[in-house]
DNA sequence: AACTATTTATAATC
DNA sequence: TGATTATAAATAGTT
């Protein structure tokens, strides 16, 4: 319903799945309180966004709509259940590790691990994920080293115009230290140390320029290990 | 959404309420099940009708899906749980749902997903397993092709020695047959049934050789869907 | 997040 | 119910 009609298949795009999930999420709440609204119905919705947030809706207590969803089921299935709780509590942790098991050997398998059961096809499709995801991850390491590079490029920048300014000051200095000297030779100094005055300042002077960068780091190291290169 | 704006209250003609109720949680389910394909979340949706009906949607399991909301609405809301027990129960949950959320992100990661927090070295690192990862699928898969690859050569150089074998045999007999022919043409049989005896075992003959592959298959199929190819 | 060109949902009607 | 249709609403792509 839009620009484009969508094919109703999962967006490879992570960034355009959120947007997606986003919008329609909405519109997906705002149409049930609507139904429950208008006709006067129990509605319960529960989403988890496929990075596990949970949103939910209920018009009138989730818990019990849950309940009565349970009683239909099981007058619909199930004889007899001793403790309900107890078989949910049980069920809960048999999902859970469910999920943690197929989480892990996923990760396993991406990591090239336990690969002997697969099929032919199923190595494909784990190839295809693994060199999408090293294409995406290489594309944000890139990234990164563009953005340490160009600030890098600031600093230098920054620190070639202190330069500059700093030759002015040094060669102003200097000049002006000459007149004094020039000045000293022909007149007899008050305190007899007038040349080493003069050095004493122009050095000063010129440490106290290198060091009101107050604390920027100036190092211009990368912060990158030297070994994870090829 | 039609001929004229529909105020969101309750529908007072029961017909009426009866008619948008169907029309409108139609549109609801359909709405839930694109939302969970488009987007890979989980989505559980529980309707019941003013009149008690229920229906319901859930794109894995609706008792999966419950569960999982159970265990986050008690993780995240109610503090109050005097007996240690629940408590142990509960931070048995927290444990494997965090393990869980765990794995999901260094699986969404693999997978290029939710790169932006990290580190430059995280990034090194990931790319690392994953073109380790890679690298081993490539290698159980070029091992399977191999493999198939060998099979089928070891079949074809049998089928090859069987087929030697056979030329051989045909030219025996036909060049035997010859004889035979020609020998009848001169000479009396002493049974009067050679030649129907030479053509038995020539048929005899050639059926035995194609059977005598014990039933190995002989197909040169590769095992592989043609779509799986580039 | 705000903006539109479109698609989709649906209210009224038959 | 089911089909039709004019219109409201949702939303995909864009900025």
């Amino acid at each position: 319903m839009a620009r484009e009609r969508r094919e109703i298949k999962r967006i490879e795009s992570a960034a355009a799945r959120q947007v997606t999930f986003s919008k329609r999420r909405r519109g997906l709440f705002k149409k049930a309180e609507e139904l429950s609204v208008l006709c006067d119905a129990d509605v319960a919705l529960i989403v988890f966004s496929s990075t596990g947030k949970l949103t939910q809706f209920a018009n009138s207590s989730m818990n019990e709509i849950i309940d009565k969803y349970n009683t239909h089921s099981n007058n619909l299935g199930k004889a007899d259940q001793p403790s309900l709780d107890l078989n949910l509590e049980h069920s809960k942790y048999a999902n859970l590790n469910e999920q943690l098991a197929e989480a892990s050997l996923r990760l396993r398998q991406m990591r090239g691990e336990e690969l002997e059961g697969l099929s032919v096809d199923e190595l494909q499709q784990l190839e295809k994920n693994l060199e999408a995801g090293l294409h995406r991850v290489l594309q944000t390491k890139d990234q990164q080293f563009m953005e340490q590079i160009s600030e890098l490029q600031r600093k230098s920048s920054q620190l070639a115009d202190e330069n500059m300014q700093l030759r002015n000051q040094v060669f102003q200095i200097s000049t002006a230290g000459k007149q004094v000297v020039a000045d000293t030779e022909n007149v007899i100094t008050e305190d007899g140390q007038s040349s080493e005055s003069v050095m004493t300042a122009l050095h000063s002077g010129s440490s106290q320029s290198q060091d009101n960068d107050d604390g920027s780091d100036v190092s211009l190291k990368l912060g990158l290990p030297c070994g994870a290169w090829k």
